[in-house]
DNA sequence: TCTAACCTTGACGTTCGGGTCAAACATCGC
DNA sequence: GCGATGTTTGACCCGAACGTCAAGGTTAGA
């Protein structure tokens, strides 16, 4: 296995890990990676002098919930990218929340930030209750199956119990 | 606007709608109710003498199903087929549920569908305990927002009164 | 310094879920 | 039976979301 370089070794949260590592940690290929970079869902990362990315905890959590998104909820990436960029908003706000400048300015990004994250929520509240309508279909027909079952078993126990009958 | 056919009226539910009529009663277009025939979503309809296809009204609730489970909660075509097949099953079993015939061989392909149904069941439970997961965060990021909110009218109304007093 | 292991961009390929013609046939009201 | 409208199959095309080389540059351990 010749020589692997060790882990830069996240200790903080600089950005130290190369793209191999975070696809390893995410479960997604590198290609991946770069093709969310491409389409602006994940900001550009920091480099190395040679060219080589380099990305934080936070590029990890993030790719997880863009996968999260993706995978369970079944959102395209144009619509996780205005998530993710409403996340982007917050993370600036925060930022820069104590330096008090341009206060009414501030305002004015954090009611957007509001409303953009009260958007998500009503969405999400959709799709739970669809699924949740589902879900109770679902259970009906499992107590119906299990009815059924129940009779089935029934009607095979007395079929035995008339042979074993017959037979003494 | 000349001559427009009668729709063959569905009365019961023999198939007697064309695709058109389905295709404007689901929103769908005619393309993609012959993919779904295609790709096995949707069983193939009777046709009339000439080759046109007849849809009943139970397979314009399979549309409806299948647009919801796609759109709104994101699973795949694929994977809409498997719920599709085990919601066949069910219909085949509600059908010759009586006639007693052969009757372990039915407890088998009840089992199998219960099966099928646990499984829809679980997946949408992840689905929901995701959503869910989601969902809580969101309401934690709106209660600081409007706590931040807050507090800047709070600031702005004191930087208010500063100049009003002043002025005064 | 050498070199295995890692990373870069670029370009092309693929699968999914349909859209969009085109050419021919079917239906039905008149 | 004529004609407007509806339907059929087939073929090609599309964006999304990556996969898969290819050719070359970078890093770091020995």
């Amino acid at each position: 296995m010749a020589h692997k370089r060790h882990t830069p070794a996240a200790t903080a949260d600089e950005p130290c890990l190369q793209i191999g590592e975070v696809a390893e940690r995410t479960g997604v290929t590198q290609r991946t990676l770069r093709f969310y970079e491409e389409k602006g869902l994940l900001k550009p990362p920091t480099r190395m002098d040679g060219g080589f990315r380099l990305y934080s905890e936070a590029d990890i959590q993030r790719v997880e919930q863009i996968r999260k998104l993706q995978q369970h909820l079944g959102f395209t990436l144009a619509e996780i990218k205005e998530m993710v960029e409403a996340e982007e908003v917050l993370l600036q706000l925060r930022a820069n929340y104590r330096p008090e400048a341009a206060l009414s300015q501030k305002r004015s990004q954090l009611l957007r930030a509001i409303e953009l994250t009260e958007r998500q929520h009503d969405l999400i509240r959709q799709k739970v209750g669809a699924l949740t309508e589902m879900q109770s279909k679902l259970e009906e027909r499992l107590a119906t199956f299990s009815g059924w079952l129940d009779q089935m078993e029934a009607t095979l126990n007395s079929e035995k119990k008339t042979k074993v009958k017959s037979k003494a």
